[in-house]
DNA sequence: ACCTGAACACCGTTCAAGT
DNA sequence: ACCTGAACACCGTTCAAGT
């Protein structure tokens, strides 16, 4: 009789997950995925050709989760950055990662494309890409300072968000 | 006679600024800093405690760095965003070390410090650290986006950047 | 004081051999 | 087919021994 499949790829990737978020990127070893899904490290090569390749399907997972919390808000600029600031909370490791794997580009497009929309509707077709661009960076330069401490010192971080918030959509409608 | 110091401090940061721009971190090795100064890998433990030691050294002299820069640009928002972004053109690796680097808080203190005198001017003192965390957060994640290609499809980067800052600072203005 | 070789722990990865 | 132990390369780090 043939082994029946022990680690699914799907279970790889969820014990992936977990593990991100409570050791780290560098605590996100092939021994500890191996270990949580009741194999030995060897075997994870029949679903993933290296390290990488399991950082980059973490990285998606990641992104799918994104996508759908997104495509629940309402559409607006404030409410998709609120949304996109909880999901940072949420899952500080998966949303570092995701800039940090190296995946193509249209790995984006969908996560994206509710801004774009939103961003179509207040400053037009011609511009709305520009417009999307600025507001992502500011988004995601804003929970990355955020993440990594810098903005520990000073004030009220909740507050500097709404600021920015506020001066994007301002920027943008005028 | 004692054994003269053949690595000081200096020489291993210095190598340690090549080696990352030219292998990326995780080419920045204890072994290949080790080589480049002429030394073999556990000569460094008498300098550095330990790798993480080694790269905040180097994110340091990074900062040192790009706070020269920044001193010497005219002190417009416009002229120290596009000096920041030279300089993370200039030494890509080093300025993604600089974020993913753990450092204490204040090590970004004296490279803010222009930005935070330019708002200051614009929007007063008291919403100058709110407005400086809105421009820095806007700066790096455009430029940390720029940097692993994320707006390598579509349009003009450079034309996005400046929409960016005319964004930017018209929302300042206002 | 500074350097070294040897050694250890840990991780990624390959592969021949098992069921 | 899927799994495993054994093995290898590579890296960080420690330490006793050299000058």
């Amino acid at each position: 009789m043939p082994t029946p499949t022990r680690a699914s790829l799907a279970q790889i990737v969820d014990a992936g997950r977990d593990i991100l978020e409570s050791a780290g990127a560098s605590g996100l070893t092939m021994q500890a995925v191996a270990d949580r899904v009741g194999v030995r490290a060897p075997s994870l090569y029949k679903r993933l050709s290296d390290r990488d390749a399991l950082l980059r399907a973490v990285a998606y997972a990641t992104i799918d989760d994104l996508t759908a919390r997104l495509e629940a808000a309402n559409g607006g600029i404030p409410s998709l950055a609120r949304t996109y600031r909880d999901f940072a909370h949420d899952r500080p490791e998966g949303f570092r990662l995701m800039s940090t794997a190296e995946l193509p580009v249209e790995a984006l497009r969908l996560p994206v494309e509710p801004l774009l929309r939103a961003c179509t509707q207040t400053v037009g077709e011609e511009h709305a890409l520009d417009a999307a661009r600025f507001a992502v960076a500011w988004m995601t330069g804003f929970l990355h300072m955020e993440l990594s401490g810098a903005f520990r010192l000073g004030g009220d971080v909740d507050g500097a968000f709404e600021y920015g918030l506020r001066r994007l959509v301002a920027s943008l409608e005028a």
